[in-house]
DNA sequence: ATGTAC
């Protein structure tokens, strides 16, 4: 599957052309400007493709404009699979289960937070550990742990990490049905259990941002936003526990595979029939830790509440918080009937045009890359009928980690931010080069093509003051 | 992404 063969199918969409000698059950989608057309890897049309021969995908093999080559379904791929004729696969779902975003707003505005950004990022740097294999503040029993899987954020919200508002602005309600600790493995609940409450790394950060423009004055009120308004972003997901949960998973997988005599053109892809008992034992564990991600960022955000209270006597509400790492069971029309799908969102987030959060369309957050904007969009009805109700996750990498090492510096990198006024703070200096922003797409392309296609339309755009940076 | 390896 090379580049020749895409064809072009409107403004934006490509297809990957159903190959039945690839035995592609189902045509693929790439949704690309010729800005980001540049970035593609043949790698990505691959994956594409691949996804496409799974058992029981529905329509098309989606790939978001911030697409890169992943393991074994591409990072910025959607796909749809029948409850009963289709399949689960970790692959699909990706290492960090529930790697997420949440935006808090504060009731400060751009110029009262300027001269004391030094102290805040200093003080929120102090306060949320980051860095590999960092550890939480809170230290939890095993049963707590359970506890921490089954019921998500609302486990926080119950012992005083945030308030009931929380729950209802966070998707899903911070909390997925299905949980089950017990298919969850020994080592996974070992190394959650001291990390609750922990930023991670790579490209995990925690930002304080102000609203740099507002193009949508009527949601961008009710979602609380106001020009120059200060806000606080979190990325981050479900640390060595998910990432624990996906290695085990696989590894039973690649075994369950060959049982069903599932056929697959990459190892990497290994999935199980979705009503087998294989299945509902991943999508138990998998919800344990999409839950246990929730958690984390609602005890990151009372720490975060607790430095804007003692700093400047003020606290903040939570806009949303949204999964861009998951498996839902979820209902969607196809061929004009409704129908029951795993929907598999591997950097992708979800963008449905009805949320019962703020009453209209879902809240959707976009991390930029370090130093670059992010943006506060919504879901539409396009999105319902052509993605699944889906949209892009981030900018997407260009260059690899090593890449980025080698023709980036540290100094360089540094120097750019501070052109731009911004403060950074991070224990991890390798993780400079690795998440500047030449290693990353351009977001602004990537947020214009996904407003074009209408899968999403901007509400405001967010520049970053301080970085954290995992 | 990740106690950076089966």
């Amino acid at each position: 599957m090379a580049f020749e063969e895409l064809v072009k199918r409107g403004e934006y969409v490509w297809e990957v052309p159903q190959d039945a000698a690839l035995r592609m059950r189902v045509p693929g989608r790439i949704f690309l400007s010729e800005v980001l057309m540049k970035y593609l890897e043949r790698g990505a049309i691959q994956q594409v493709a691949n996804v496409a021969t799974l058992p029981g995908i529905q329509k098309w093999s989606l790939a978001m404009p911030d697409v890169h080559t992943g393991y074994g379904f591409p990072i910025g791929g959607v796909a749809a699979f029948d409850v009963s004729e289709g399949i689960l696969s970790p692959g699909g779902v990706g290492f960090d289960i529930n790697c997420g975003t949440r935006l808090l707003v504060t009731t400060l505005f751009k110029e009262e937070i300027e001269p004391r950004i030094n102290e805040l990022t200093t003080a929120l740097f102090e306060a949320i550990p980051s860095g590999l294999g960092s550890k939480g503040q809170l230290r939890l029993s095993e049963k707590e742990l359970d506890g921490v899987f089954l019921d998500g954020a609302k486990w926080a919200v119950n012992r005083g990490y945030g308030n009931p508002a929380d729950l209802k602005h966070c998707e899903s309600n911070g909390c997925l049905d299905g949980a089950d600790p017990t298919k969850v493995s020994p080592l996974a609940k070992k190394r959650g259990k001291p990390q609750l409450g922990s930023l991670g790394s790579g490209n995990h950060f925690l930002e304080t941002q102000c609203v740099d423009r507002v193009f949508d004055k009527k949601a961008a009120d009710l979602f609380g936003l106001k020009e120059q308004q200060v806000c606080i972003m979190l990325h981050s997901g479900s640390r060595g526990a998910g990432h624990q949960i996906c290695t085990d998973y696989l590894k039973m997988f690649q075994a369950a595979s060959r049982k069903y005599s599932i056929e697959l053109p990459d190892k990497q892809l290994a999935c199980v029939p979705a009503d087998s008992q294989e299945a509902r034992d991943y999508f138990s564990a998998m919800a344990a830790a999409a839950n246990y991600a929730w958690t984390n960022r609602q005890v990151m955000s009372y720490w975060v509440r607790d430095v804007l209270e003692q700093q400047f006597n003020t606290t903040a509400t939570l806009v949303y918080d949204v999964a861009h790492n998951i498996a839902k069971l979820e209902k969607h029309t196809i061929d004009g009937g409704r129908k029951e799908v795993y929907v598999h969102r591997k950097g992708a987030t979800r963008a449905f045009d009805k949320d019962d959060s703020y009453g209209i369309e879902q809240p959707v957050l976009i991390p930029g890359s370090m130093g670059t904007a992010s943006y506060v969009l919504h879901g539409t009805k396009k999105a319902m009928s052509t993605t699944f109700g889906s949209t892009c996750h981030g900018a997407g990498r260009i260059l690899s980690r090593k890449a980025a090492r080698r023709s980036l510096t540290w100094r360089g990198v540094t120097e750019g931010l501070q052109r731009k006024h911004i403060v950074i703070k991070t224990d991890d200096l390798s993780s400079v080069p690795e998440e500047a922003p030449e290693a990353y797409k351009p977001i602004d392309e990537v947020i214009d093509v996904v407003s074009k296609l209408g899968i999403s339309e901007a509400v405001a755009r967010l520049t970053p003051m301080g970085v954290i940076k995992g």
